[in-house]
DNA sequence: TTAATTTACGCAAACGATTGCGTAAAATAG
DNA sequence: CTATTTTACGCAATCGTTTGCGTAAATTAA
């Protein structure tokens, strides 16, 4: 039945006269012990409800078997069909898996790292909010004992496990099937200068247009950290001055806030300014007149980031063989 | 400097010749240590990144300063923002939050439930995903040790903590609103039956359509539960057979689902019919024509199971106030 | 100056599990 | 029948902390 307190060991020991030790081998199916012992243990167990506590294990074993994951924000759609995609690959292996945000802080980023690793999962996978040396600090001082795979947004040198999209492709798919839709004004409304997704979808968009004999307008680039004020901000600048007749979004929360401005445009700007926009957001699809949506395969970012995750975990020697994975993004609503 | 393994207190008390108990507590600023061993005890500490084992502490303060909160989906804003009001909360005090999804599998609920208490989380902020009797097992099973604050989806009985929004009077009052819109055959895509929320935003709307002398149409109102198929089906056959000239949905996903039917619609039913549903998505306002929204304050919802559930776990007394909290939800997009 | 108290620290048990080793009894070999 | 192996279990250490208690030395009181 139901218990005031989980019972543990030593109250199955006591009420069968056998030493702990006894009782934690029979339950682990220990090969020195008793067939006639291990039944009388394990049904004995199973009657009161026993339930190894997973801290002494943990502490014992040196192990927690679960990973954590640190995304910028659940809420967006990329991050939690990746989290889905790791839980799918996770959980199949008997791990759990650990969600926490950061609402890119850098700050918070820092300070549940350290709590990561001080609560001993097993391992990482992190997709951090910049490219700040004080995280890279962390990551150091936390010791080589814990396993991190990048995603998303990863660091540039080549000694740790990676997985991302093709943010490049993507950005020139995405831009020249703008130019190809008869638009030569293409703003850019670029993510925060400096980390890896920002840079390679820069860098696509620009070749884009330059492969179609347009010169890159820097006036049409503007970067935009997390907060709305700032994408709004540069909105109403690029329309007040330079009137684009095409946007690029860098990233979810950019293309609804590019859609929104536009939507807010009179006509017939509004519907002839034409969108296109990282995001995964589900219903997408629905908005009328069109966000076109280049599309990450976040599920498919999420198994291979878990199965490296755990490969590095479960592998006995340490030779380590650096990952890097990049996966196509697609382009949609493009009638 | 970074080193291999992480240092523990027996190393520190190794280099500086002290015992482990001493280093211990001048950790801890104990006043039965000198202040001298203190400062020279703190200043190495921190000079070789010294971060006390949290396993080893849980373990032996039967303690673990985190709560979990299990949610169906994170990918659901409103449940990514009670997530949200519920970090706000928690962390302020202290405590992580760690955030598990069942993807409304009752299995998985159980599975994390379980695993919840063996890693003895300090408290769970639960929604369950159905009122099957195994998850009340489970909860029984896992003793009074585990302190549990309800939230959306609650169970009936009185004898534990919940937070709800005031499903009734939102019902009523997005019924109502279609009505005075000039709507009479308003369809209700209704939740699971059976959990609170379907039930009573069933009897929001059916009290509606009542106080406005309209009868209430048995077959106009259809459950579904969180598979898309179930939603679509129920969706085709009333625009076949019954052809509603509004509907009401009772969740995100079911909201969705009916705005892209209807939209799917040839003219002019396609812009002639109403929706109105729960949803907490950022962008649904900026779909055209108009997803009528009630809205939820998830944050809020949030903040305050939070509050209920750190408070029963600090509290020293054992007299437990069981708490039952109702917050408004608002009508949003109606022009 | 002696007795009582305070200060500052160490020893060892505890949290709940796992596991190497030791050892009776039972089984098998010679 | 004795010697060796196997079986089946118990003892105690261990994981890294915290903390009750004991006790020298230092301080204060009488």
């Amino acid at each position: 039945m139901d218990q005031e307190r989980p019972v543990k060991l030593s109250d199955i020991s006591k009420a069968l006269n056998l030493s702990v030790s006894t009782v934690s081998r029979a339950l682990n199916d220990s090969h020195e012990i008793g067939e006639e012992t291990k039944r009388i243990v394990q049904s004995y167990a199973a009657r009161v409800n026993y339930r190894p506590n997973l801290i002494a294990q943990s502490l014992k074993e040196m192990n927690t078997r679960y990973i954590a994951i640190i995304v910028p924000e659940i809420s967006n759609s990329f991050f939690a069909e990746i989290v889905n995609g790791v839980e799918f690959v996770a959980n199949n292996q008997g791990y759990h898996v650990v969600i926490y945000q950061t609402h890119d802080s850098t700050e918070r980023e820092i300070n549940i790292i350290r709590d990561v690793a001080r609560r001993k999962a097993d391992g990482l996978l992190l997709s951090p909010s910049t490219n700040q040396t004080d995280v890279n600090e962390v990551m150091k001082s936390i010791g080589a004992k814990l396993p991190v795979v990048y995603f998303d947004r990863v660091p540039s040198d080549n000694y740790c496990h990676k997985v991302v999209c093709d943010n490049y492709q993507a950005a020139f798919d995405a831009t020249s099937w703008l130019i190809q839709q008869g638009k030569r004004r293409i703003a850019h409304m670029a993510g925060p200068s400096g980390i890896s997704i920002s840079i390679e979808r820069l860098a696509g968009y620009s070749a884009a247009l330059l492969h179609a004999g347009i010169s890159v307008d820097p006036n049409l680039i503007r970067y935009s950290n997390f907060l709305a004020r700032e994408a709004w901000e540069n909105l109403r600048d690029l329309e007040v001055k330079y009137q684009p007749d095409a946007y690029f979004a860098s990233s979810d929360r950019l293309s609804f806030y590019c859609y929104e401005a536009v939507q807010k445009l009179p006509e017939p700007r509004a519907s002839e300014v034409k969108i296109v926009g990282f995001t995964n957001a589900p219903f997408a699809h629905l908005l009328r007149p069109k966000l076109s949506a280049i599309v990450q395969p976040a599920f498919d970012m999420g198994k291979i980031a878990a199965e490296m995750l755990l490969n590095t975990i479960t592998k006995k020697n340490k030779d380590i063989e650096y990952g890097f994975i990049k996966l196509p993004a697609m382009l949609k609503n493009t009638e």
